[in-house]
DNA sequence: TTTTTTATTGCAATCGTTTGCGTTGACGAT
DNA sequence: ATCGTCAACGCAAACGATTGCAATAAAAAA
């Protein structure tokens, strides 16, 4: 279906003049007279001319689109996030295409093939919890394809990533609930795989050292899944063992940190004055709770915009992939809210 | 970048045969001799040969890709569409090109455009707030090139659709607020370009006519950006007027649905018990907050499905563009929870 | 042995655009 | 009259794959 769309030759044809000479015009090159060029540009307007997209990626290997490879769209963080790369993208000419791998190690491989065989230029991936091992990015990274990691990065050491300061963000959470007068604090962690979780949990638990809380091992239970359902369980039966009772949970992420809330008010405990809650992403949702949910706000739109900004940077070669030494690190801020706050 | 990609021209090479030999044995074409065959896919396999997409579709005018033009991506029920699209995409073996308008009509354009140019199969739409003249879809639509609406549907002739039964939605969300005993129902609807507010009043409108009660014009206010803040504003300006303080809210969408609810609580009304709240959408939070909030339920997810499907349908000729008459509705679902229950 | 058939394979054009190099003609300089 | 210069433009290859139409050789039929 061309959509009856008008070609270089048509216009060349048109005039009669070659293909050559048009693709010249258009782009005002030296050599061309200026009665010509006026001549191809106002044809040009009239046949509503636009180049064909297709044919210039064939024959420069350059699609001006990027790839973007992410683990779950249905989720408040990585839509701010996407929405950022949207911004950007757009802003700079590229277009996104976008891949869910709804957390399937086979599905980011496959999507990054066939984003390959669509010459994309770049990458922009947060991979899936089944991601252990990093060879599929690896080779791409060796050949200097550019790929630019966000939320969640790998251990590689060519990599460049933008992530979030996970564990200042659970430091400043735990250290408030500490301020607050809770000692006990449990903490929901995340899929233990991902280095975010892993930052979390150790962020937690230097607070809790450096205010001379012994860390309780069995305070701290991972919530793989993320669902609230999950975390309601999970706090369910902490809650219902006097000897694990904690006083205060700090969650990985806020839909966690629902749960526990919901635990609590069924077993008739009252949030803030007997558990403290804090949950981790800042979802809209916080602010409408009851009690409302002191929260960590990720600058997910940020990530999404320094991102792109750095993939792109790289790919028009604006900046050297190997200026970029240290992964940017973008801060937390925690928005205290009813949930913990008993003083 | 070539990534080192192997093109067909090195399986060629590498056998001393031609190009066309080997595009032909790798599709086991007839007339190829086995034996050739079997040596073009090993040799294919060792130099790990994936097709070139953008070749191919310069060559086909078919690109295996589908455009996505969504007002929104941080919005929970358009992240569900897209997550529909996504699954049903990557099943069948296309890409996803996104696109957000931010409700602008320029941007709605200017995208279409480009992804246009980039030989894109087909598109799946959800107009911008802005656009009300349809000229940049008909002239597509004349063309044959193949679209789907979703949620927003313009009100073109040979257009095709998958909305949700916004109607019903309201008329029942009104019906069960008013054999609640609530009376004095106000409603703030959405923006009012769009036929999914003009018909979620409509069903509003009904409902109470339809049970002997008069319509208060007073009681219908527009909440056209539909966030929290602008509601509580717009609710609060309600409840502070003796004779225009209803005792029930519609709201056309959960956001507003909640600020109506914030505006409450700052009031001193109680919820359910002297004010009945229902809002649209059923987002994440409405089981989470206190009350839980009564809402519609939107298959987003399965919008999502059913529009990819139909679209690849009718690209890949399985169906005739005419033969889908009728716009597809799905149908909504009252979730009744706390905020509207006082029986 | 000659002709016909059949099985394999190659040539070249095509999709739309870009680009190195060659061509053409006009003009001024010698 | 001859040469060089320069402006303006065209040719053709290239990007990677597909495909209608030969072409070739071997096998089968006459």
């Amino acid at each position: 279906m061309k959509i009856g769309q008008a070609t270089i030759k048509d216009i060349a044809n048109e005039l009669g003049v070659s293909s050559s000479t048009v693709s010249r015009a258009l782009k005002d090159y030296p050599g061309i007279s200026d009665e010509t060029k006026r001549k191809v540009k106002e044809v040009a307007e009239r046949l509503n001319y636009r180049p064909n997209a297709v044919a210039l990626s064939l024959r420069k290997s350059r699609s001006y689109t990027i790839g973007v490879i992410i683990p779950e769209v249905v989720h408040f963080f990585f839509s701010t996030v996407i929405s950022g790369i949207e911004e950007v993208a757009q802003a700079r000419g590229y277009n996104v295409i976008l891949s869910q791998t709804n957390e399937s190690l086979d599905r980011e491989k496959s999507s990054i093939d066939t984003m390959l065989s669509n010459q994309i230029d770049g990458f922009l991936v947060s991979f899936s919890k089944e991601t252990t091992d990093f060879d599929h990015f690896e080779k791409l990274l060796n050949f200097g394809f550019p790929i630019v990691f966000f939320d969640r990065s790998p251990d590689l050491k060519e990599s460049i990533s933008v992530t979030v300061d996970d564990y200042q963000g659970a430091y400043e959470a735990t250290t408030h609930l500490i301020h607050q007068g809770y000692t006990s604090i449990a903490h929901l962690k995340g899929p233990s795989k991902l280095k975010i979780s892993q930052n979390r949990e150790k962020g937690y638990r230097d607070a809790l050292y450096n205010h001379g809380i012994e860390v309780n091992e069995d305070f701290i239970v991972e919530c793989a899944k993320g669902t609230n359902e999950e975390a309601y369980g999970v706090a369910e039966a902490l809650l219902k063992n006097p000897q694990t009772k904690p006083d205060a949970f700090f969650a990985s992420n806020d839909m966690a940190a629902v749960g526990a809330m919901m635990a609590c008010k069924n077993a008739g405990i009252k949030v803030p004055e007997e558990m403290g809650i804090v949950g981790f992403s800042n979802w809209q949702f916080c602010s409408m709770i009851e009690p409302s949910l002191t929260s960590v706000a990720q600058p997910g739109y940020q990530m999404g915009v320094r991102a792109t900004t750095l993939l792109l940077d790289i790919i028009e070669k604006k900046i050297e992939y190997d200026s970029v030494k240290d992964p940017i690190v973008l801060n937390t801020e925690l928005l205290v809210r009813k949930s913990s706050v008993r003083l």
